[in-house]
DNA sequence: GCCGTTTTCGGCCCGACTGTTTTCAGTCG
């Protein structure tokens, strides 16, 4: 999957180059052809033998051509010759803030700069005092950039679960002070992307000076970089960016919808705004003068006479063109999760602890949770629950809520040699057993394969999983796999298992994350393994088939 | 460079904010 990333760099890097000698649209074309190629489920090597390469969005005759090159050769010509256009620094004056590719082309033909180096070296010699359009803020700023980047490096996208804690302060924060009413976080946090660059936060209030004094006080935010009357952007202490913006109430669902995005699904709304009469911006929708939705994004998505699209599949992948059909997937919500089939007790495990995980289960309204009972650690040791802990296990269980015994295995298991009194079956990839074995599993129930670790980890576990009857857990972390090859794995026919949360702290965002995930592939409640029944799913339940899962996408 | 049930040519989202400006350019999202 890695050549797929790479050809993305690449095209990226082509962009910026051609911004830099003042192209005009190519280098968006670029970049929107780096986006659809990175959110690929298949390997760009096998698109690309299906002679399918021009159906990626964004991809035409050109960028396909050039994709071909960089798979037989490993180069792109056109590249090569580009960089020998632009000096290698200048496309590193980019990366600072403030300062674009009009700004980095002035100072490399205006005043020989070729890098940020050289550009600090400028202004100290005072070389950009007089050039036009440069007063002492502007040089400030710059300096001020040049000596942020060389200090901190840049810091790039934030894995979600590390922003999941820092958003639900903020929102805490602000929603304690008085002044803030409708609050959301939109952005690509809202569209449960695996990682943010920045978070976005929407708010209505009749007083919203207050709600940015109280947003600039909280003890997160370490500095105001930009207030205005409706907005406002901080830096965090971690470094990370949010912008807070106050709108109207009928504004509130045109902005939301604007800010959540994608870019890409934005467009793609602007266009058949624009084809029907209509006129979209961050205030509401427009025919001519008249206004004809913006407080709700449903009302936004009527006037172009779509249906809703949850958030988290606004990518422009065919979600618009669904929505015009009136055929967009009813996505797996939380009230469908039914159980959880992988709760790991602490170690030393008590009988204390089955009653908190049944107590858990029975707020989340579950009627069976599987409880891992014998098991192999990542470093390949054993483990196995007490007897007075696999005692109230079996005491505990009811016909409402009903404990299963579950069973984990390394990687290299034959499912033969589980015992029968373990219910449900783990697959786990250890260290001395990372990958599947070429042994297809014979037990009743599909396999459920847990802790991978990773991108390229998952690849060969969906192979192995496909008509298996099995599932995958999907969420954040290193040991689940993220939403990219979630939608490989419904595609390939296999199930999900959603995190649900019990037996883990309530701080844990693992829960939502990993429901945002699977939302994020396109799934739907017949393609979660634990949005089935009791029935369906365990071996003391009546039917002995599992679900067969449903490729949702 | 891409794209198209109005188009194979002529478009390409659109507005806030900043700093430098006598009316706008650049950056950002």
């Amino acid at each position: 999957m890695s050549t797929n990333s790479d050809a993305a760099e690449l095209f990226r890097e082509i962009a910026d180059l051609l911004d830099v000698l003042g192209e005009k649209f190519k280098p968006e074309a670029y970049r929107r052809a780096a986006r659809s190629i990175e959110s690929l489920t298949e390997d760009l090597k096998a698109v690309a033998a299906r002679g399918d390469l021009r159906t990626i969005p964004g991809v035409g005759e050109a960028i396909a051509e050039k994709i071909e090159e960089y798979l037989t050769t490993g180069k792109v010509d056109y590249y090569e010759r580009l960089t020998k256009q632009v000096p290698p620094g200048i496309a590193d004056l980019l990366r600072l803030p403030s300062l674009g590719p009009k700004t980095a082309r002035r100072f490399w033909l205006e005043l020989g700069v070729e890098g940020p180096n050289e550009l600090a070296a400028a202004i100290e010699a005072g070389r950009l005092t007089g050039l036009k359009g440069f007063g002492p803020k502007k040089i400030e700023q710059v300096r001020a950039a040049l000596a942020a980047a060389k200090a901190a490096p840049p810091s790039g996208r934030m894995p979600i679960e590390e922003a999941y804690p820092i958003a639900q302060r903020l929102l805490a924060g602000l929603r304690a002070s008085a002044g803030a009413e409708q609050l959301e976080i939109a952005g690509s946090f809202r569209r449960c992307r695996e990682t943010v660059g920045d978070l976005d936060l929407l708010a209505t209030s009749e007083t919203p000076a207050r709600v940015f004094d109280a947003f600039s006080a909280l003890p997160d935010v370490r500095e105001v970089r930009l207030r205005g009357p409706t907005k406002e952007t901080v830096i965090l202490t971690n470094g990370l960016q949010v912008d807070l913006r106050v709108v109207e109430p009928e504004e509130f669902g045109a902005a939301l919808l604007y800010s959540t995005g994608s870019k890409d699904h934005n467009v793609r709304l602007r266009t058949i705004a624009r084809d029907r009469g209509l006129k979209i911006n961050e205030y509401g929708i427009y025919r001519g003068e008249e206004r004809v939705g913006g407080r709700t994004e449903e009302e936004m998505y009527r006037a172009l006479r779509l249906a809703w699209i949850p958030p988290e599949i606004r990518e422009d992948r065919g979600e618009v063109e669904q929505a015009a059909r009136g055929a967009v997937p009813r996505l797996v919500e939380s009230g469908d999760l039914a159980g959880d089939l992988h709760v790991h007790l602490p170690d030393e495990a008590r009988p204390a602890d089955v009653d908190r995980v049944v107590a858990d289960a029975r707020r989340a309204k579950l009627r069976y949770v599987g409880i891992v009972v014998t098991g192999v650690r990542a470093d390949g040791s054993k483990f196995e629950l007490p007897g007075p802990v696999l005692e109230r296990i079996a005491q505990a269980s009811s016909a409402a809520l009903r404990l299963e015994r579950v069973r984990e295995v390394p990687a290299d298991s034959a499912p033969e040699a589980v015992p029968p009194e373990a219910d449900l079956l783990v697959v786990r990839p250890t260290r001395s057993a990372p990958r599947p074995t070429a042994r297809k599993p014979g037990a009743t129930f599909g396999p459920i394969v847990a802790h991978v670790g990773g991108e390229d980890a998952a690849r060969p576990w969906i192979e192995w999983l496909r008509g298996a009857s099995g599932a995958i857990e999907v969420g954040p972390g290193p040991e689940r796999i993220d939403s990219v090859s979630a939608r490989a794995a419904l595609e390939a026919g296999i199930g999900l298992v959603v995190v649900t949360g019990v037996g883990r702290d309530p701080e844990d965002p693992a829960a939502p994350i990993s429901l945002g995930f699977a939302r994020r592939a396109g799934a739907e409640k017949g393609s979660v393994r634990n949005a089935a029944s009791a029935a369906a799913v365990t071996r003391s339940g009546s039917a002995a088939r599992p679900a067969r899962s449903r490729s949702g996408a």
